[in-house]
DNA sequence: AGCATTTATGGGAACGTTCCCAACACAATG
DNA sequence: CATTGTGTTGGGAACGTTCCCATAAATGCT
């Protein structure tokens, strides 16, 4: 290790006070002459010295460290998100940290309790409680990703999942789909589920269906909550007089349905009609592949990390709302009805 | 904001000295009476205090941040393995920074830039350019992950990717496919091609196969090059003849591969073997599923890991190499031949 | 009991930077 | 020439903690 050089050394090379070394290298810090500011680069690039930004914010009180906080990283739609915002939230000059919760809430308390010593400037996150009192009680900036929580009192950054599952259940019905049935996640109580089902519900009245509750299925957004479905459906009697798609509530649920489907004779797109949500990678790949609705993740990611910096410059902004439409991806997944 | 309690807060309400509260919140902090330990958490407690670990790292010399580097987060095999890493290194009272270089030496560098500005206490990475002298310049601990790297200065974890490339050709071999081709991709320079260039051809010429030059192709690990892949194969003269088998350097390759030929009406596993490399969890989706050699990315994950905080722990320990053997995932994508 | 050792405690310096304030030089103004 | 203003500079305090050292109290040993 080198005789660690900081700001006093760059100062005595250069000949002046470490007052201006620090003027030169804080971004507004104040008037320095041409002369002195040319000396301290000299001797910066001399010494071959690097700040260090830990101790620059101890006294600035910033750490230029940002906590991106998501369920899932594993997921390519959290994972595309969390990477849209660290872009943007890098190009200004921050650091981010990307916090996994795998759903459990006593990860998220853990990176809440990270966040209350000080060490972020703000966080990006979805959270699984969506206290927002508590949030809000944290001290820093907050951005929240995910249209769920409908408190106004944060700024919040989402798709118009009304929208997005309206549009895949026209889809199905244009498609001569009549009966449809769906399958969510409670996860989180009842404000998520009721977004995707509450849009199912008013579709369905809209068309002049009356609602059949044997056709709304609760299960996990996973893999296993597929072949889950799976089993649910088949169980159900006479399935195939009674069903004839099925809104998926994302799509690692649906790929994990038509792979479940498939193992039981039965073909999607063809004696099944099934739609997923997100579109993610393996969403194209499947065979048939899915017919899902793309969430715009890179503008998710990116609109979040803009609110956190705006947040992060004045804290007193009102809290802004953005939500970002769905795009159908029209693939094989759904069956063409005669009727 | 609340009037910022600190230890000096919580000494005062102890009725101790700041020394002494030291003690209690820092791990190893010396003898501290019993008596003064309770009223000292009493007090925390009650004040809600929290340790600002930015200021005690400044002291301590210490951040309790570590960054894993990687090229590509969206990669699924590269997300597990950061995320096992991060579970591991978190379990330790770190906090992780996931960094993503796509592959790009000026992202890299942004981030030992970083690096040596005093923000981490050591990192795992997989670097572009694998400038041993200069990762060990950086004057903390780094752990390499992929055995590319061939020094033997530095702790690397990786997966013995000459067995690996054995296993999934003696597979092909076994199920009677002859004339096996290979494409892989030449990032990086000579070294990592080299290693499944050069296994594959020891594995031909074990087998007393000459080699043919022509059956070698070298293209992106992408999916854009897997529909260029296809493209130079289709338009080799008289390939049916000549090809039996493809061996593709990794899954997404190898799926784009698969995808691309049955736009031109071929099926894999059946009028071409292909076998990919790293199983992704797409892998297991596509029609036919993939064929491919598993890597045990959360054991390297946590590997490298623990060889991190091993190397934190004592700076002076020897480098160590960790290498794990893969596991054949055999699936439909490999024809049987009869010869 | 007397001495050596261990245990417990407090006070100040230190980590590397930014912020505040006072001081100075110089030019412009009256 | 005195006054005011503006740009530039340096010194010291501050950020919140840990580390070092000195000292006091408690304990162990002969």
């Amino acid at each position: 290790m080198k005789p660690k050089i900081g700001i006093i050394e760059v100062a005595r090379l250069a000949g002046v006070s470490k007052s201006t070394v620090s003027r030169v290298i804080t971004e507004s810090g104040g008037s320095v002459s041409p002369r002195a500011q040319e000396r301290v680069t000299a001797a910066i690039k001399e010494l071959g010295y690097t700040r260090n930004t830990l101790a620059a914010g101890l006294r600035a009180q910033k750490t230029w460290m940002v906590l991106v906080m998501v369920p899932d990283i594993a997921n390519p739609y959290w994972s595309e998100i969390a990477r849209a915002a660290q872009d943007r939230l890098e190009a200004e000059g921050n650091s981010v940290v990307v916090g996994n919760t795998d759903w459990l809430k006593s990860r998220e308390d853990r990176y809440f309790e990270l966040a209350r010593s000080g060490r972020f400037d703000g966080m990006v996150i979805n959270s699984v409680t969506d206290d927002i009192a508590a949030i809000n009680d944290m001290g820093i900036p907050v951005v929240m990703v995910g249209e769920r929580a409908e408190s106004q009192d944060i700024d919040t950054v989402g798709t118009d999942t009304t929208a997005a599952t309206r549009m895949a259940l026209e889809h199905l019905w244009e498609h001569g789909n009549r009966r449809i049935a769906i399958a969510t996640s409670d996860h989180g109580g009842e404000r998520f589920l009721s977004l995707r089902r509450r849009a199912y519900e008013d579709f369905m009245a809209d068309k002049g269906v009356e609602p059949d509750p044997s056709l709304a299925f609760s299960v996990k957004l996973s893999e296993e909550g597929g072949r889950e479905l799976v089993g649910s459906l088949l169980a159900l009697d006479g399935w195939r007089d009674r069903i004839d798609a099925v809104f998926c509530g994302n799509d690692i649920l649906a790929i994990a349905a038509i792979n479940a489907l498939r193992d039981s004779g039965i073909e999607a797109g063809r004696d099944l009609s099934l739609v997923g949500m997100d579109d993610i990678p393996a969403a194209a790949h499947t065979f048939p592949a899915l017919t899902t609705v793309r969430k715009p993740r890179a503008l998710i990611g990116a609109a979040a990390a803009e609110l956190l910096l705006a947040r992060i410059r004045d804290p007193d902004r009102p809290p802004e709302r953005r939500l970002f439409p769905g795009e159908l991806m029209i693939r094989g997944s759904v069956a063409e009805r005669h009727i």
